[in-house]
RNA sequence: GCUCGGAUGGUGGAAUCGGUAGACACGAGGGACUUAAAAUCCCUUGGCCAUUGCGGCUGUGUGGGUUCAAGUCCCACUCCGAGUACCA
């Protein structure tokens, strides 16, 4: 009887199914432990072998924790709503639920054939109304909350609409994107309408005016981690600058929590890095400029106050307000030309060109400290979204005031001793301060890090700045002009202010319309629905929101999926707490990594979850790439030359299906089979091959480089699919997909099978292992049980074979060692295993196996060779009887320092004793 | 530009604390079995030299340094990858 993984996959994925061994449940008496995969968006290209492998890395882990003794969740879903299926229902006027639908069972079919232990009855995805009932109902949490920045948490907006009316707005801690205060009676004078318009400037859910990424093509707004420069992430199209009315969620509000509590995570250092980045700590002042012949005063943010003498000119963003109340009349027509310019440059011509431009306000302003006047400008370089809009300029040290002032000839005064600002500014934070020093303030011999320190004193102490700190994390827009996403559960009043709707109201249902497009009129394709208003008639918001509303609590709900009272109960959230191990790629890093954190800690600010941070552990599988195959033409016929001899012809290289080329070589009868116009292909071959040539590329269907794990199923089966994918490289890495080496692991199994079966003979017999196979299991045993705990798989799929080497090489028949290797092997190749186990006879199945413990006695080398080194250099061998290693060595150099005057006549200076079996002696 | 990774045979990759570099696998070469092929098994396989013996030299991107000992630590550089980018 040969391994025939066919049968035994089929038949062990049917028991597994028929026994519900996956299922688990709240278990108090048992540790708990969550193995979480990033869900996948179910698209209509189906998996390829690239998905499967951060799946199969989790799903070792989950079945290693179970056999350690924990109660392991370990779910699966779909992130169903998104845009190509909508794109998709534009084009061919399917529906999308109805292709989602059709995706996610292809996807379920390819899944259930890797043999995965997922507690399907957990399943969630984000298009179900019983799912995105908690989107909403998240939603409408935000929407009654603001940020109190002294209690550094999300609070009930009915505190604040308490706070306004006795005391307005001064000092009411709240994280607000508001420039305008107002006084208590000011509150109580406004209408209804009036207020609610202020309140939107708190909320952490709220419609602002804001610089949104427009993408006129896709007819979307696009949050910034969806957009990379200047284009969409989603489709390439170009993205452009443009104020707009839109729903934002307040996480900038925290943006410190989010910075802080990385510390207490156990993400990769390049993971952490990338958020700290996105989040953009910076720590500086802000400072008042006055302007000549105004009572207005210029704020400015600058982490660099020690330069403050060398301010030669202010610089305003465009769209900033102190443009209009800065220009003059004679430089009116200038300043709107340049305003006009700007406004019809996209973000994408802005960054390509970027080159200085610019123009003068007519204003000046002066410089607080020095009281010189300063010429004002507006230019491009300076961002009304970050910082107050308005900077001082220091061209001598920073590049960028370095080029405009260089442009428009204005001066530059180094500050800084010994800098060369010739051709360049001098911008390292590093030196010691010239030119800095007045009647009222000395900077002048300070370092650089002093210097800052003290203006920042000096500016606090003489009011003319605060110390601030400055995040560029930005506000998530959430608003998107879509149909396949989740509605908002938002009305608009006769005044039309937004109003939520009741939570008995929810889930809000998306409604059907004729058409996934926009309408006449231009609103979203919501506005297409018909009676789409809330139960008291009023109209119902257009918008749904984006990707990552659906996202963002989902390992939440698989805690407890199917409560239709709250998104997870108190008892399944104090139960599993948070994600011990997730598992999935490094492009969510700025997005749904940060999304997910900050609606964590909303909930957690208002005790729904139990702990600040959703994952705990992350582990980022790489991306696996394709490995493209060519065959060459030769130009204007019909005949191909194999790849070691085509330098001798004039060719071109054409992309050939992978799948009909093993090992580089071509199948030449599939070839022609292939495509009608290679069917009479002729072919000048190598030793009697076709050799084709390769690269590395993404995998996608136009390179013909897609392998399909069904296909590697169906010919080597699941458990050599999972081997080989860990067995190619470390998990993080990312690696390019050659089928070459398969053959290997794939030989591994039948050598196993082999040692077990001879023809249909059971071989294992109830024999006593020998020390040499305990000594091996044992070895095993250690080795994969650490590489687990470290994500080292290939190394153990590696250790595994070399233990059959040894097994078989030692004709090793006890069914004690069998066993527990296994055991070892069943979170690798669960089939096998479990097909294994019950073919020793055990009971129950191998997924509730106790994990064996190494038995340190067993592995004890029983001589030990040493190498005695004199002055680093080996003189001669010993073999002692095996101790303690490190007493055994100290007495054996000591004993052998007779043999080092024998060797030299000197005694040795000093012994020194290193590990791995050496033995240094030293004259 | 800034930040973070990385560079080891023909290939993917091992080397846990600085301690015999190249585990394991692929590929390649040779052999056994076979009428033949496939499958399977055995041997060789970093490079150079020697191979009627042992063996010798060299070798982890480049150049220095620390150390009895460096793929590993330090300094400088080259190249590659990822993230981010007028963030003041």
């Amino acid at each position: 009887m040969d391994y025939n993984f066919k049968e035994i996959e089929k038949k062990w994925q049917q028991y597994w199914k028929d026994h519900n061994t996956y299922k688990v449940d709240i278990d108090n008496g048992r540790p708990k432990f969550y193995v979480l995969d990033m869900f996948p968006y179910p698209s209509g290209a189906g998996l390829h072998v690239g998905h499967p492998l951060g799946y199969i890395a989790s799903d070792i882990y989950a079945r290693y924790k179970r056999q350690k003794g924990f109660n392991v969740l370990h779910p699966m879903g779909y992130d169903a709503f998104g845009l190509p299926a909508e794109q998709y229902a534009i084009q061919t006027g399917q529906h999308p639920e109805i292709t989602t639908e059709k995706n996610i069972k292809r996807y379920r079919e390819q899944l259930d054939k890797i043999g995965f232990c997922y507690d399907w009855d957990r399943e969630v995805r984000t298009c179900e109304p019983s799912y995105y009932k908690w989107t909403q109902w998240a939603f409408l949490q935000m929407f009654k909350s603001y940020y109190n920045t002294a209690l550094d948490k999300a609070r009930p907006i009915d505190e604040l609409v308490e706070y306004f009316a006795k005391n307005g707005s001064e000092g009411c801690n709240a994280h607000t994107n508001a420039k305008e205060e107002f006084t208590a009676e000011q509150w109580n004078g406004m209408t209804k309408a009036e207020q609610s318009q202020t309140l939107m400037n708190y909320r952490i859910a709220y419609l602002g005016n804001t610089m949104v990424n427009w993408c006129p093509k896709l007819g979307t707004v696009l949050a910034n981690d969806e957009v990379s420069e200047g284009i969409s992430i989603r489709g390439g199209y170009p993205v452009e600058q443009k104020v707009m009315r839109q729903w934002c969620l307040r996480v900038s509000a925290y943006a410190g929590r989010l910075l802080r509590d990385l510390e207490t995570i156990e993400w990769s250092e390049s993971i952490k890095e990338t958020q700290k980045n996105w989040i953009g700590y910076s720590e500086g002042a802000e400072m008042l400029f006055p302007i000549v012949g105004s009572d207005e005063q210029l704020l400015i943010f600058t982490t660099r106050a020690d330069t403050i003498f060398g301010v030669t000119f202010m610089v305003l963003a465009p769209e900033s307000e102190y443009v209009e109340k800065v220009v003059t009349d004679d430089q009116r027509v200038a300043v709107d030309a340049y305003l006009d310019e700007v406004k019809h440059k996209t973000e994408r011509e802005r960054l390509i060109e970027k080159k200085v431009s610019g123009v003068f306000s007519g204003s000046y302003a002066i410089n607080p400290v020095t009281g010189k006047e300063i010429p004002i400008y507006i230019s491009d370089y300076v961002l009304a979204g970050y910082g107050t809009g308005a900077i001082m300029a220091v061209p001598a040290h920073d590049s960028r005031d370095y080029a405009f002032a260089r442009h428009f000839d204005l001066p530059i005064i180094p500050l800084i001793e010994g800098a060369d600002i010739s051709e360049e500014s001098f911008d390292a934070k590093d030196g010691i301060m010239m030119n800095s020093s007045n009647e009222r303030l000395q900077l002048n011999g300070l370092q650089v890090k002093e210097a800052i320190a003290k203006t920042k004193k000096y500016i606090e102490e003489a009011g003319i700045g605060k110390v601030k700190v400055n995040y560029r994390l930005r506000d998530a827009i959430f608003s998107r002009q879509r149909y396949w996403g989740e509605p908002f559960p938002i009305y608009y009043d006769e005044d039309g202010q937004p109003q939520c709707l009741d939570d008995s109201e929810l889930p809000l249902q998306l409604p059907e319309v004729d058409k996934f497009l926009p309408t006449e009129t231009g609103e979203p394709p919501l506005g297409r629905a018909k009676n789409w208003v809330a139960g008291n008639g009023r109209p119902l918001e257009l918008n749904t929101m984006p990707g990552f509303a659906g996202s963002s609590a989902y390992y939440l709900r698989y805690m407890d999926p199917h409560n239709d009272k709250a998104l997870v109960s108190k008892e399944a959230n104090e139960y599993w707490r948070q994600v011990d191990l997730y598992v999935g790629g490094t492009e969510h890093a700025t997005g749904h990594l940060i999304y997910s954190r900050f609606w964590n800690k909303f909930l957690y600010d208002y005790g729904y979850v139990c702990e600040a941070e959703p994952f705990r552990k992350l582990v980022n599988q790489g991306m696996i790439q394709g490995r493209s195959n060519f065959v060459y033409r030769i130009k204007d016929t019909n005949k191909f030359v194999s790849f070691n001899l085509k330098k001798d012809y004039d060719t071109t290289p054409i992309h050939v299906d992978v799948n009909i080329v093993s090992n580089d070589v071509l199948d030449i009868d599939a070839f022609k089979a292939w495509r009608p116009e290679f069917a009479n292909a002729e072919f000048i071959l190598e030793d009697g091959k076709y050799i084709c040539g390769w690269a590395i590329e993404k995998m996608s269907k136009s390179m013909f480089n897609v392998v399909n794990p069904d296909d590697i199923v169906a010919r080597y089966g699941a458990d050599t699919l999972r081997l080989y994918e860990m067995f190619l490289g470390p998990v993080e890495a990312s690696k390019p997909w050659d089928t070459n080496g398969i053959d290997g692991v794939n030989r591994f199994l039948k050598r196993l099978w082999g040692l077990v079966f001879k023809g249909d003979t059971m071989q294992l017999i109830d024999e006593k292992p020998s020390a040499e196979a305990l000594k091996s299991i044992h070895k095993l045993i250690k080795k994969v049980s650490q590489d687990i705990e470290q994500f080292s798989y290939n190394t153990s799929v590696a250790a595994f074979m070399i233990c059959v080497n040894e097994l078989s090489s030692m004709k090793c028949r006890s069914k004690s060692v069998y066993r527990d290797f296994v055991v070892l092997l069943s979170p690798f190749a669960p089939h096998i295993a479990e097909e294994l186990w019950h073919v020793l006879g055990e009971e129950g199945t191998v997924c509730d196996a106790q994990w064996p413990v190494w038995n340190e006695e067993y592995l004890k080398e029983s001589v030990v060779k040493y190498t005695v080194l004199f002055n680093g250099k080996p003189r001669f061998n010993i073999e002692v009887a095996a101790g303690t290693p490190g007493d055994e060595v100290q007495r054996l150099a000591l004993s052998h320092e007779g043999a080092a005057r024998w060797l030299d006549g000197k005694q040795p200076k000093k012994v020194i004793v290193v590990p791995n079996k050496i033995v240094n002696v030293v004259v």
